[in-house]
DNA sequence: CTCATTCATGCAACCGATTGCATTTTGCTT
DNA sequence: AAGCAAAATGCAATCGGTTGCATGAATGAG
């Protein structure tokens, strides 16, 4: 292994300070442009590349942000990394993700990692189980900002990027209501996450609206398996549901499957609605009526804010709450 | 902000060295059980926390392992991920993650950032327009080892993960035959990748082996729109395939929703086999028929040789190629 | 032609952990 | 009590880039 090349190496060659060499490679103003000129070819030439570590050292920041999800492997969740990934490569920001596959265990483990590797920032879905934020509070301490996207706990310190998920449950109680239907039936999951417990107080908010009973609720995980125990749980009512919102597309196809087999029509016996617009949302049959997410924008917007706290004004954050627009989207599932 | 807790802080206060101070953090034999204790107990404490610049810096590495796969939102890739976490962190590595999005201009990028942030080691799923291995040059050089897995390309300096794709091209295809299948269809990727490549070798040795034709190959993207073109082709043609490979469970879903749209009956008018066992594989009706792919375990072998790689002795690596063993899932969309 | 500015560059002290080698301390042995 | 090996600790240089302040050079005004 040849030695890397450093700033003193390319300061030797030209005889220049190590000083100037490295302004001029940072666009330093004060450095002329012939010298500038000179410095770039040189670094090139030589196959110089900056020493991360000691300029990190040196401004003590790592130009590092850091993401915690409950799980990769959503359509969801790949869609917003996307959205931040883009916008943080324009800052010349790095990334480091990790998983908490729903349990606080790992997120706090996440939370402790991400802080002894020095982040400028934090970007979190919250995990399903978790109660608070005390396993944030290094963070808090040490002033370094932490956002809160999709799956959020009310913090002073923390900005939230959000949709109004009660509207969106209230937005898909309305459109089965507006399809006749009277008796609905709703799939949620972990009552401790607000996007499943607003979801909720939605729809049962239309319900109460139009005069409706909301007494057919399931809590679950939202698995491929919660769909089937949702539809034999729907099978042996005497009175199945006409109308049924599941709050998660994977959950609702599977179930849906499941109640075919059982013999139920869809839309005809049970329109369904599910939710995000995943891509199972068009395989499944008949095709899924969902709500439409806004992934990669609330990425983008997670991930700009977090930058433009970084690089500015902390007051900036007046708003502490982005609340981004949903979109009911209606397919087969639910008309005929 | 207050300022961080360093060892000279600790070394102060229990009138000792930072040296000592530091081979005590590091669990260093030459430094008595008695001190040791008190060290870390006063590092507890004070709440100190390793600077891993300094370390990195002073160390000439990072601890770190660079992953790039074409796109992080798919099942398959998502438990891949989940193995090398698990193995990276038992080893005390970092991950740093980023996604080609099949492009290889991207791949390129991502190729070099990796490398200017002095990653340890590389793990690498090829984009599908990938050609040869120019761009990781930089890290053949530096003899920084990188490992392959899934969509490779053979390379002396690297080793290589995969499964067997053309004896799992093959295992389809005479899983069809049989079924009692004589005309047979495949829809297949980008040919530039080994995966897609090799499978349908596999497809059309087999179908050779039984005097079958292998004139019915479509090659795409393997997206949703791909399973639609794929059904349109297939409606229009005057004799339609009988039995059908599709190298994609997503791609094979949402072939089956257009085919069955049009009037197909399946698995009765053409059965269908789907590939990698994506969770879409148990939702899609009839239940899809696909080759299961060892994600977990593929990302651990690879994470592992990577990791005993850089601790161990480069020879270990004898093995260029280490192949993983698929498995042929029978459901409803090839079988009555 | 002189003196005051502005512009460009250099000096040197960091940032915090690591490690080869030197030194001290400890524990035994005789 | 002296001698000595082994065990424990300390010294000081090093990794490479950054930045406040000082210095030197060039430019412009009077």
């Amino acid at each position: 292994m040849e030695k890397e090349v450093t700033i003193y190496d390319i300061a030797r060659l030209l005889k220049l300070s190590p000083a100037t060499v490295s302004r001029a490679l940072k666009d330093h103003p004060a450095i002329s442009a012939g010298t500038k000129r000179l410095i770039t070819a040189a670094a090139e030439e030589m196959g110089y590349r900056s020493n991360t570590f000691a300029s990190n050292l040196r401004r003590q920041r790592s130009n590092t942000i850091g993401v915690i999800v409950p799980r990769l492997d959503s359509a969801f969740m790949s869609t917003v990394l996307a959205g931040m990934e883009k916008i943080v490569n324009e800052g010349n920001y790095n990334l480091i993700i990790s998983q908490s596959l729903e349990s606080v265990r790992k997120e706090k483990a996440n939370v402790k990692t991400m802080f002894d590797s020095r982040i400028d920032g934090l970007l979190v879905s919250l995990s399903s189980d978790t109660d608070d934020l005390s396993h944030f509070q290094p963070f808090f301490q040490k002033e370094i900002p932490v956002i809160l996207f999709d799956r959020v706990l009310p913090h002073p310190n923390c900005t939230s990027i959000v949709i109004d998920n009660v509207r969106a449950g209230y937005d898909a109680a309305v459109h089965l209501v507006r399809q006749g239907r009277k008796r609905m039936m709703h799939v949620s999951g972990s009552q401790k996450r607000n996007v499943y417990e607003e979801r909720l107080r939605g729809f049962r908010q239309a319900l109460a609206e139009h005069g409706l009973a909301d007494d057919l609720v399931l809590v679950g995980n939202l698995t491929r398996q919660d769909g089937l125990d949702a539809a034999r749980y729907i099978r042996q009512l005497p009175q199945p549901p006409d109308g049924l919102f599941v709050a998660s597309d994977f959950c609702a196809a599977s179930c849906i499957g499941a109640l075919k087999e059982a013999g139920f029509a869809i839309p005809n016996d049970i329109a369904v609605v599910g939710f995000n617009d995943d891509p199972v949302a068009q395989v499944v049959e008949p095709r899924l009526t969902t709500i439409r997410y806004p992934g990669q924008e609330m990425g983008e917007i997670a991930a700009q804010s977090l930058i433009s706290h970084l690089s500015g004004q902390p007051p900036v954050t007046a708003a502490n709450t982005i609340v981004l627009n949903h979109e009911l989207i209606v397919r087969g599932s639910s008309t005929p």
